[in-house]
DNA sequence: TCTAATTTGTGCGTATGTATG
DNA sequence: GCATACATACGCACAAATTAG
């Protein structure tokens, strides 16, 4: 049978007075001690009531002054913070396609960390309490679990594959080292006739575990590996395959080849990460490796429904173009 | 958790009369009474306040007669609000030359408000108070002006040109029409060959400003002038030059021509908004239109250090490439 | 300037009911 | 039936910020 929480009732109770209009916005609603006498509820069932009203973004409090009132929009379920790295047109897939999967009586807001583990740190701090639920691209391996567990709602871990968050929160990530593995490995009868791969990146936002991924398959199936930084200056080896994720890399390269006069998915090969509109049209096509960010946003919608801490691993999906 | 002290406000609002030159070296402050009254904070807190400005050496005080500015040379955190419509690699630009420019002791968050009216509202309305210096990038053409008085910080407005906004708060802005204007007479011998001139864009994150620039440009040097939404399964009109801001009508336009069997900088000419490193190698190179964000993010540092109302230019650049 | 009162924030221990396997 | 995990609920103590006198 269901019976209703007993700490709902303070919940309901700023509720109406908002909906009756006897707290309007800016108002301070009663205090915990005062709750605590109308109500009968013990002090910490006080605070978890108001605690879920702070979360939902209808009120903020001020230490030692009150609790005010916020947001009249009561119907707020969720109030959510998506915390990314750095700004790219594919979280902007993420967040649009989370807000329509979850529909009405969500509010989102998205904040940038840029991948620097003190302005992550700070930010968390700063966030705390007032969000109901959190997605966080975490950016290196920094030390925030203790912060995470405080920020007072569900957390949830996209794109990147952090091992030592795994299991303890729940997460939807690509697994750059398999991903790639098995990327690879679907195209094999493509790649056969070449005899190296070399992955290109130096940006300090690309995970090295591609690398991993690429010396399994290559001592798999009898590659040669390699790893640069740049192609900037530096002529294309043939029969190699170049992986990056890069957009100058990709110029870089190109512009070798016309200098060596080499002709693409002949003399070399080039997959590039993520898809967008133009790799359609450079040099007849460029290949894709890609994560699908709109059904990220739709997994992490799901997370956030259900209950409880459930790790899926995100598709990647390889578009064969011109240049293999 | 993190949270400011109530007292700053009192702390910030006289740092902030300093740089706006509205406290002068030697004025006096208002009392503590004053304070309490335009603040509803109690005696103490003012009196901490401004014994902590007095520490840094800003104010002194008087017994019996009041507090008064010593030293107009302080050193302020700037807490910046990035107040941006949607996500994109250009906005990165911005906010990393600002940071940069400012240096140290800085503060910035960037909240998107995803060109909607409503959101940006709500946003004004939780945000106010709570930052010392707001960058905003206007979206439509909403009634905000008296939220921007009521923020409590210095406004700069940024990238959309908002005539109404224009003169009342610091701007560094894009004259779309005039850009578009001036881009295509710097390149007059260039494109005299061609008969029409055609604008393909759709999003409503574009400004339909661009149009007047291109009328006042066909008006005067005649050209024909074409408007259409997407280039999506329609022919290319030989003799046209194209302007598109959309990475997929490029691709639509691109398809079309090898469909036609046409050479582009000589059948049709096509011009695109927005430099990124790819565009250098679609189609031997496309002709593109930008804004200097990284110039952008420098000016707006300097508006930030500078007291008073300023309206700057922001200055485009015109890269010919093959596709003209 | 000092002190007492109020109010929110945090941590720890304990007990209970419910869902899971 | 049993072990476990988790959310709910209560009580207590102390810390930190603010207020009032």
């Amino acid at each position: 049978m269901f019976r209703e929480k007993r700490y709902k009732q303070v919940v309901h109770a700023v509720e109406k007075g908002i909906l009756d209009g006897k707290y309007k916005l800016g108002d301070r609603i009663p205090s915990i001690n005062s709750w605590r006498i109308r109500t009968g509820l013990s002090r910490s069932s006080i605070i978890l009531a108001l605690k879920e009203l702070k979360s939902r973004g209808i009120i903020e409090s001020d230490q030692s002054v009150g609790y005010f009132v916020s947001s009249t929009k009561i119907e707020v379920v969720y109030r959510i913070l998506l915390l990314f790295g750095i700004p790219s047109l594919f979280k902007e897939d993420i967040s649009n396609s989370l807000i329509q999967s979850l529909g009405n009586g969500v509010t989102v807001d998205i904040l940038f960390h840029g991948a620097d583990p003190e302005t992550l740190d700070l930010l968390l701090d700063k966030v705390a309490g007032k969000y109901s639920v959190y997605v966080i691209i975490p950016s290196v391996n920094c030390n925030i679990e203790s912060k995470l567990k405080r920020l007072g709602g569900k957390v949830i871990l996209a794109d990147y594959y952090v091992d030592s968050l795994i299991g303890k929160f729940s997460s939807v990530t690509q697994d750059f080292a398999n991903d790639t593995y098995d990327a690879l490995e679907s195209c094999l009868p493509a790649i056969r006739r070449y005899k190296e791969i070399i992955l290109v990146q130096n940006s300090r936002f690309e995970p090295m575990s591609r690398m991993d991924g690429i010396k399994r398959f290559c001592a798999t199936y009898n590659f040669e590996v390699g790893y640069i930084k740049t192609m900037e200056n530096l002529p294309i080896k043939q029969g190699a395959i170049y992986l990056t994720p890069e957009d100058r890399e990709i110029v870089f390269i190109l512009t070798a080849m016309e200098k060596q006069n080499l002709v693409i998915g002949r003399d070399f090969g080039l997959i590039t990460f993520n898809e967008t509109v133009l790799k359609k049209v450079i040099s007849g096509g460029l290949t894709t490796l890609s994560t699908d960010f709109v059904q990220m946003g739709r997994t992490i919608a799901e997370l956030i429904r259900q209950p409880g801490i459930r790790t899926v691993h995100n598709p990647w999906k390889l578009i064969m173009r011109n240049t293999l």
